[in-house]
DNA sequence: ATGATAATGTTAAAAACGAACATAATTATG
DNA sequence: CATAATTATGTTCGTTTTTAACATTATCAT
């Protein structure tokens, strides 16, 4: 986990201009602070570890909240990425598509192309915000905001949800394994989950080779409960074997 | 009006690849293309004017559709900044609010402060991610997303709307005039507007100077319809009496 | 074909960055 | 309280990146 970075007076200050005026100039700063640039500059430096800007040439940026920028810097992208193409490419246009919230599923948002002739309909704000500008139909299930994931949950969701059906769903996951199936650290998400696949022709799994093995608080759904996986390295033998056992489709993104 | 920048097809390849990685530095790309370095900067250039992009030192981050980071930089941030600080001042604790789309009610949402215990409806994107890290119960109510406002609207939108009750609701609007009343140019943000008036009980319009005299397509509201303006500047003698017959009371943001 | 326009390449100077070390301020410790 | 240890800041300088200016090549319209 990655540790709290403290700020002294001046980052503080800095961080707040900057995320007022969403962009500032190093020569800005050093106007306002009565310091040297190599100052200014590490204190930038500091607020980029700590994930609220970015510096650009000559300056910084704010990004503070957005979590999409902050996944992309995260781990595993370059494989959530490929996951993400490898079940995009499994959607057919006129399909109606349900993506839950998560990096993986952020990924096949990601991977659609622009204008494509599909309805998504989501309970994730960064999938939705993610399509917004991509001019691909998109349902939001309304719901319960959650601050962890910044998805949709609870009554509103699950009676949204209820009155709806999926060609297809795509689901991500904390933890995958034989005896537990899929799991998630949160009951209302797991619910969700769990309608999604109930409302769904066929359910997709999206998890990188890390949620192997893994099992967390609640378990949404078996491992027979899912028609496919897609992940980006094959697991382990008696996981690929209960797979094979249960018809689920292990696909391996390229 | 921003023209629309055209891509060539090495750019577009850019842009997917930075889209999809997040990041990308000039010395990768010049391993994907064969073209000079010089040629890669001006096409991140090109990417950066067109607003997709933010060039980095040595590089690129993706920003694509960062609306947070737009309207910053747009027109009459301060205004409405102060206009948001004044209406988010009506809020008292314990209340539940529900606030609409828009660059206005954006600046309510982020001048509450961290942790308040109020419970916001919202069918706005932008709010609810502002919301999101704030420690503050949010609800979105779900809908159909619309590009244009990054809004929530239609039948499962006015359902869950039709399912609640708030003690306040800030709206934005494109006109305010005598005779139009309140209108909006999108039929159904206007239908919402409207069923948030009758589920709330008091309401407030948040807009700036440029709105007054302005008629667009729909008008959602009479001015009597609404108990409270807020603006940043006062409008002229004719709208400020008409408000005062109707019992509008008018709040000038100072 | 030919001239105009746009795209790309080349070069050199300017700007920003990062590393290394020096110095000042702060905090911990005997 | 003095002094060592740590942290923050300043300075210098070499490296990298960027930008500007101009040269060349490709593309397009006439």
């Amino acid at each position: 986990m990655r540790q709290t970075i403290v700020l002294n007076a001046r980052q503080q200050q800095m961080l707040d201009r900057i995320s007022q005026e969403g962009e500032v100039r190093i020569a800005d700063l050093r106007e306002l602070f009565p310091v040297t640039e190599m100052t200014i500059r590490r204190d930038l430096e500091k607020l980029e570890e700590a994930g609220s800007v970015r510096r650009t040439f000559g300056g910084a940026i704010f990004v503070g909240q957005d979590v999409a920028l902050k996944e992309r810097t995260g781990l595993l992208t370059a494989e959530k990425a490929r996951i993400g193409r490898q079940a995009a490419a499994l959607i057919r246009p006129g399909e109606s598509v349900f993506l839950d919230g998560g990096t993986t599923t952020l990924q096949i948002a990601r991977s659609l192309p622009a204008g494509m002739s599909v309805t998504v309909v989501t309970n994730a704000l960064n999938v939705a915000s993610e399509l917004a500008g991509k001019r691909i139909p998109t349902i939001m299930t309304g719901g319960t905001l959650l601050e962890s994931t910044h998805s949709l949950v609870g009554p509103i969701a699950v009676q949204t949800l209820a009155g709806m059906a999926f060609d297809r769903a795509f689901l991500g996951t904390t933890g995958v394994s034989v005896e537990h199936g899929f799991s998630n650290s949160n009951l209302y998400e797991a619910e969700i989950k769990q309608l999604a696949i109930r409302q769904s022709g066929e359910t997709a799994v999206v998890a990188d080779h890390t949620k192997f093995g893994a099992k967390v608080l609640v378990s949404f759904a078996e491992l027979s409960g899912v028609q496919r996986i897609v992940t980006d390295e094959a697991p382990e033998e008696a996981l690929r074997q209960a797979c094979l056992e249960k018809g689920v489709q292990l696909d391996i993104a390229d």
